[in-house]
DNA sequence: ATTATCTATAGATCTATAGATAATGC
DNA sequence: ATTATCTATAGATCTATAGATAATGC
């Protein structure tokens, strides 16, 4: 089995012609994983219907995956992996170089913008029942130290009337479930830019910002990533 | 196949004694169903693993159900019609015989306690895959009515500066999200009054409610209970 | 006679391995 | 020689039907 992720190498040629040359064959079975396991869900997706996506016979997987489970485990890491990564990154400068409003803000953007446009909505595969498996416990930590850094610029954003009813640990898995709000929305439809900017603003309402400075907070984030950059 | 729900009447004894007589064999069925279907999800649960939790032979479960499916759809059904049915009544109530804010403190309160205290969490049912086929369209409509009826609770208890910034429908998905933040509560552990207090008083601050007024709704919340019941 | 179960099983999958083959690279 | 595919298939399911059977009810 290949674990790597080079361009595609000579080898005997696919009975039906690769459709995408420019994608490794890898990324090739990754997207019709992710297609067929975020419309049907894992277990109801068969190998046959993954390799038939991608115009390869069944047996082929198995020489880029040992099965279905290491496909949605790098699915996973994969798409929570930068996620976390701009959360620390945000959370070592708060509330020194940036105010916790401020960081919250961008977090909120980013999430809510990169789940937005992943394709086939691949954060719908959060929800399935395997994730809780323990196969999946690294994945799953990820998703609780970015929900930790949630909870916690959520706190330090928030208003005293907020932060004596509300612990930094509910605020977390408060903020990640109305982020994810946009898995819900594009599973009914289309998700416009009004819908983003409402799930965001309503993240800092949440934390007992005032309309002012919800709308402060989201212009003065804009400045962040130039300097997350830097 | 029957498909009513009368006692167990007699018949061919089981080869294993039945566990729990008080339980009309539906129920034992559709209690084995719904705790499966939670931690695996449908495809990934065998008619052979209901069979065996309920302590029946695999092909028995065919005299009560056409299959799997059908058993989804009778847990989804009666587990969002109650909900719908207190969320139309205090709709026909608003504004005139109850403000808006209390009715919205009593639909949330009574979801979010409601989803706390199922059997085996089935709100997780809501998210499998399987839902959004159309063999669940009646379902669907259902939640779909309850958003709405949350989005237009929410948009006549919200304050001007949340009404200007976000629409009913968006209010609706957001706070039927946030409502349902239970649910991965009590995936990831013990679910708390405090945790509960903490999501309801969430949907009231998301609709632009101040501190007091929070605090207002959900005390005025409790006399309306009584009211629907005459 | 009616009911709710049982046993047995056909037919349809589905996964994962073994081994062959058709390219390119050296 | 190496690589990426292919063909073929064993073994393990899983679903849903047919028909038998062991109770109670009349």
């Amino acid at each position: 089995m290949r674990t790597d992720d080079r361009p595609a190498r000579p080898g005997r040629p696919r009975a039906v012609p690769d459709a995408d040359p420019a994608l490794s064959p890898r990324d090739q079975i990754l997207d019709a994983a992710a297609a067929l396991f975020v419309e049907h869900g894992v277990s109801a997706t068969s190998t046959r219907a993954i390799a038939e996506r991608v115009g390869i016979r069944q047996a082929s997987l198995y020489y880029h995956f040992a099965g279905k489970d290491e496909m949605l485990a790098e699915l996973l890491t994969t798409s929570v992996r930068p996620s976390l990564d701009l959360a620390r990154d945000l959370d070592a400068r708060v509330p020194d170089a940036v105010p916790a409003a401020t960081a919250l803000a961008a977090l909120v953007r980013s999430d809510v913008d990169t789940l937005s446009r992943t394709p086939h909505n691949v954060g719908v595969l959060y929800l399935l029942p395997e994730v809780q498996g323990e196969r999946y416990d690294g994945f799953r930590a990820d998703r609780q130290a970015l929900q930790d850094v949630y909870g916690r610029l959520g706190a330090l954003a928030a208003s005293p009337e907020v932060t004596a009813s509300i612990t930094a640990d509910q605020l977390g898995a408060i903020l990640i479930q109305l982020v994810e709000t946009v898995i819900q929305l594009r599973r009914a439809g289309e998700v416009g830019a009004a819908d983003r900017e409402a799930i965001a603003a309503t993240c800092l309402r949440v934390c007992g910002l005032g309309a002012a400075e919800v709308t402060g907070a989201l212009r003065g984030m804009s400045e962040v990533p130039a300097a997350v950059e830097a």
